[in-house]
DNA sequence: TGCATGCATCGATAACTGTCGATACATTGA
DNA sequence: TCAATGTATCGACAGTTATCGATGCATGCA
């Protein structure tokens, strides 16, 4: 199993060249992440708030969703390296990975 | 519903300011295309034929699926806007769309 | 006309996923 | 130490999805 770091430092693997399995799975993980709405829209809360970093706590409300599914959608964002999470007292803060976000990015290349 | 083809066109909404639920759930309907190594694996390969263009009947043993799934997959792809399907004959020619690779492909722009 | 072939559809199944209420955990403040 | 609060986890349920064998449909070829 690759590192997803890998995907994360410079111009993966894309569309350029026929992918192997590995990378395949490996960019399927990503989108994966992306491929749902309320994410979507997570992470673009998350893109907007002041040093790509929003409290978790602000982020149940905009999208309107309970508490549980929002912590559940964070941890896959977390997961599939597009965001990171730092707990710092009762709080989450949630910050943007733009690296993986332009890894995911560069990989629609055509 | 918004159409699919707005996201086509130039430089759609992108993280750039909040997502409301439409074009969240319009950008989801594209990375959930993607979020699968099969998927992507195609893709790659027609986007490595010649003119972005590949038999269907090319596509099955180099991912290894069975006739049935590779069918299902091209129609995935093909509903999100990817790829276009033509018949010729008795096969089927799939190609790439780059506009509809780009718009995804901006929307992930930080 | 009949046969071979490439593709789509159907039916079935197993696995995954989004969602939420209930609950447990941890940290802060009184 | 105790109560309040922000998160994570658990269990459950409904909906979706990936997969394949069997079958049907249409096209080209002999």
């Amino acid at each position: 199993m690759k590192e997803i770091a890998v995907l994360g430092e410079c111009c993966p693997q894309l569309l350029a060249a026929p992918l192997d399995e590995d990378d395949a799975e490996l960019l399927a993980t990503g989108f994966k992440a992306l491929a749902d709405p309320v994410r979507l829209r997570l992470l673009s809360l998350i893109a907007n708030a002041p040093d790509l970093t929003a409290c978790s706590c602000d982020l149940e409300e905009p999208v309107g969703k309970s508490q549980p599914t929002v912590s559940h959608h964070l941890s896959v964002l977390a997961d599939a390296g597009l965001i990171t999470k730092e707990k710092v007292g009762r709080w989450v803060n949630c910050t943007l990975v733009p690296e993986r976000m332009a890894g995911l990015r560069e990989a629609l290349a055509v």
